[in-house]
DNA sequence: GTTATAATTGCATTTTTTTGCAGGTTTATC
DNA sequence: GATAAACCTGCAAAAAAATGCAATTATAAC
């Protein structure tokens, strides 16, 4: 941490503590006024007058960027899952047999399919199922049982033997975590349902969002050369997927 | 589970929890407790602070991304539909099987049931489903099968069969016309799971607004007299039910 | 250059906010 | 119904903010 000179004018302080702000995305009133040689109260008059002019976030114990303030969107990461919905929506062709599970990512997928799409899709997924209800073309099966309230998709034992019944061409499964080594999973009644949903198919494609690229969770899912396609919003050769390329996977 | 710096600011904090909870559609409050360094009671102030923000939906044990979940219409009117819910709910009672459908007024006496209610309840319908998913302590088994894309339910050979295998106290339906007949409708594959669910159930409660007395559909569910209990926003002894009495129907 | 006025700054005091902890209560899950 | 986890409430300590006041400094007028 520098120091700076002796005395500075209001303005030229104001300035470094806007500089110091954008820079960092935050700063403590306290760090800001041992850097400056200045009482913490200087610095929160300081902030306060920033503040009010809108140039950044007061908080307690010192102040935000204006850019770093979460602002709440209707769904998280929007434009990156609309990227990834359209690559998605390559592997589908008219006919297919496609399996296909829940999340906000599928949501958006769903969203972008083409309305002359003309395939059948099994879903455990209640909101997915609604979407694909949009779709005048596609027919939907919903693969019912018990209900879980907060991820809203069926699970147990009626529902994976009723997937073991099903051979479709295509998985598609949004996910909470995804490393090299593969994907996990936090819940295990939704693993089961997805580890029976990636065996009922040929080919399984992943969909998320590459903020999820290296999180990992409690439960396995699958390795990562059992999935065929790794689809995120990031340009296939990305360096973030040095990792991921050796298993044979296939980056969209 | 990465580490994050030692001092952190609320705002900060709170931004933090937003992206984790977004990115993963959950977060436990142990976990994001473990991961900025704070008690516990410190994420549950910020997830109240949250909720009561509408940036997200607290839960037992942590948070919910708002995305997921039915977002009820912004006013509604306490209106038939609320008292025909009323009603309803009484005939429900703790531990009870209900075989339940779909449609609007079904939806609102859904929304209506008290929250300590205990109860599990089968559904062919995915909008009462999504509704179910908001009270805590019922168990919701969707009878899945091929959707219909308008009413959003399923239907199908599969549905039916697995109606057949149970046995439930009571049978909740809307319906779109009901006169001294009976009831009728005019969707074939929908008009043979009605079926199927009244014979599966002890007992039969239709709901409907008085506006659809006396209307009639070219498609027979049943006979007057196959019901136990009719279910309007009237009063029981009001005129309009005088052609009903006779069948042994409990007007409530 | 001097002086009056206004602005700025630091300090002491009071007030508010934040946070963790102890306890008793509620809730989930079996 | 039992049990463990999660929740809430009140409390106290710590941190930060606001406030009043005095000292200093800048600014402008003369």
């Amino acid at each position: 941490m520098h120091q700076v000179q002796a005395h500075m004018l209001k303005r030229e302080r104001q300035a470094f503590i806007m500089k110091q702000v954008n820079l960092h995305n935050r700063a403590l009133s306290a760090d800001l006024g041992a850097m400056l040689n200045v009482s913490e109260d200087t610095i929160r008059r300081d902030l306060n007058e920033l503040a009010e002019a809108g140039e950044l976030i007061k908080v307690h114990g010192g102040a935000l960027s204006k850019s770093y303030h979460y602002v709440p969107s209707s769904t998280y990461a929007f434009s990156e899952k609309t990227i990834i919905a359209q690559k998605a929506a390559s592997l589908i062709e008219n006919g297919m047999f496609v399996m296909i599970g829940g999340g906000t990512t599928v949501r958006e997928l769903v969203r972008a399919l083409p309305q002359n799409l003309h395939a059948t899709f099994f879903t455990v997924s209640l909101t997915t199922a609604l979407q694909l209800c949009d779709h005048p073309n596609v027919e939907v099966i919903f693969l019912g049982g018990k209900l879980v309230k907060n991820s809203q998709i069926s699970v147990g034992g009626e529902v994976i033997s009723r997937i073991n019944d099903i051979s479709a061409d295509l998985c598609i499964l949004g996910t909470n975590s995804i490393d090299s080594e593969g994907i996990t999973d936090s819940d295990l009644e939704a693993v089961q349902v997805k580890k029976a949903m990636i065996k009922a198919c040929k080919r399984t494609a992943i969909v998320s969002i590459s903020e999820k690229l290296g999180s990992t969770q409690r439960l396995r899912v699958c390795e990562l050369n059992d999935i065929d396609f790794l689809i995120t919003e990031l340009a296939p050769d990305s360096p973030q997927f040095s990792n991921y390329t050796q298993s044979g996977i296939i980056i969209l």
